[in-house]
DNA sequence: AAATATAGAACGAACGTTCGTTTTTGTCAA
DNA sequence: TTGACAAAAACGAACGTTCGTTCTATATTT
């Protein structure tokens, strides 16, 4: 889909507030009935928006990282991964964006926002788990704090990354990573 | 002055771009071009926010730690100051909401955003030399480094906090401190 | 008297949304 | 293969509201 496509990298750059029917439209050389249409209100092109990131967020992100060696290196490719799922967005992350933009709005798109976030705080602890079970992590490491950990360095790597744009963010983000295995090691 | 302290608790919550100057002039019991007249355009008003943000966040948080003794001591105190600000603000630290909503729209705002975040990323690196001077730290950590991995932590805490409330992120936070602490012990 | 602060009214532009109409598409009978 | 026809998609125009901003006038303070 044309629409959703545009309208997530629009999503990225300028928030899911950010995304006005009249320029979607005009991106993607549609009226602006014509467009509005499709999703008979702002606030649910705003969820199709993060129900498509979603899709590809899974699809690009999550299962590759699930088909490879489980462990330390299914951790590596996850971040790899997720580094290439922000660079591929102009505004990075639409997840870190969204959050910061909803955390006060209830409604809708905070609510789906937040089940995807609970999702893929899941995705981490289970691959922490994984990592316990064949031996890469401690077995008393509380795979809740791993994910709180990894998370946050991602978090780190976004503000960097897009706000700084520090030419060693990719190495304090390498650094951490390492870090961060081996006091779970 | 009380039209900053309340459009900083608003663009908290909303972003700098959710202060309308009719919602901040009702919730200040002013018209809209008396209120306006104070800072000329939108673009002044969200610069004055981060302004006044910035006496209060140096006041607040970064001064009190600076008077705490050098190494562990002050690192903890910046922080327990830090999530006392979070927490003081209904949407959280204006700087994490600002910095995801303009990382992507050039201007002066962004500019003057850029400009407090390197200040506070230096105050970061400053603590962290202070203790290794001290010889809480060893002669041969990363300062930059240190700054990296602590501001993720807060952001970190900073999602966990206001998106997912979860009820354990504070003990999160310190898990997570300590262990940042040891790494570089 | 001069300077400052606030007010009210109005501006054009953009917003999300609704409406009725036209264009495109797919289906089926001839 | 064609023509009729219904369904779906896209359209332009307009709605009421809110946006930031400007103007002019009236208080309040110095």
């Amino acid at each position: 889909m044309v629409i959703l496509d545009v309208g997530l990298d629009m999503a990225s750059q300028y928030g899911l507030e950010g995304v006005s029917i009249g320029s979607l439209a005009n991106l993607t050389n549609m009226s602006k009935s014509g467009l509005f249409a499709h999703f008979q209100s702002k606030e649910n092109l705003q969820v199709e928006i993060l129900k498509y990131a979603g899709r590809l967020f899974a699809e690009d992100v999550i299962v590759p990282a699930l088909k490879t060696k489980p462990g330390i290196p299914r951790i590596k490719a996850l971040v790899k991964n997720w580094v290439s799922w922000e660079d591929n967005l102009t505004g990075g992350c639409i997840f870190v964006t969204a959050s910061a933009e909803f955390s006060d709005r209830p409604g809708k798109v905070r609510d789906y926002l937040l089940k995807q976030q609970r999702d893929w705080i899941d995705s981490l602890l289970r691959i922490a788990q994984s990592a316990i079970e064949v031996g890469d992590f401690r077995k008393d490491v509380d795979c809740e704090q791993f994910a709180f950990d990894l998370y946050s360095l991602l978090l780190g790597f976004h503000l960097y990354d897009k706000l700084l744009d520090d030419s060693e963010t990719k190495k304090r983000q390498e650094v951490a990573l390492e870090q961060l295995l081996a006091n779970y090691q």
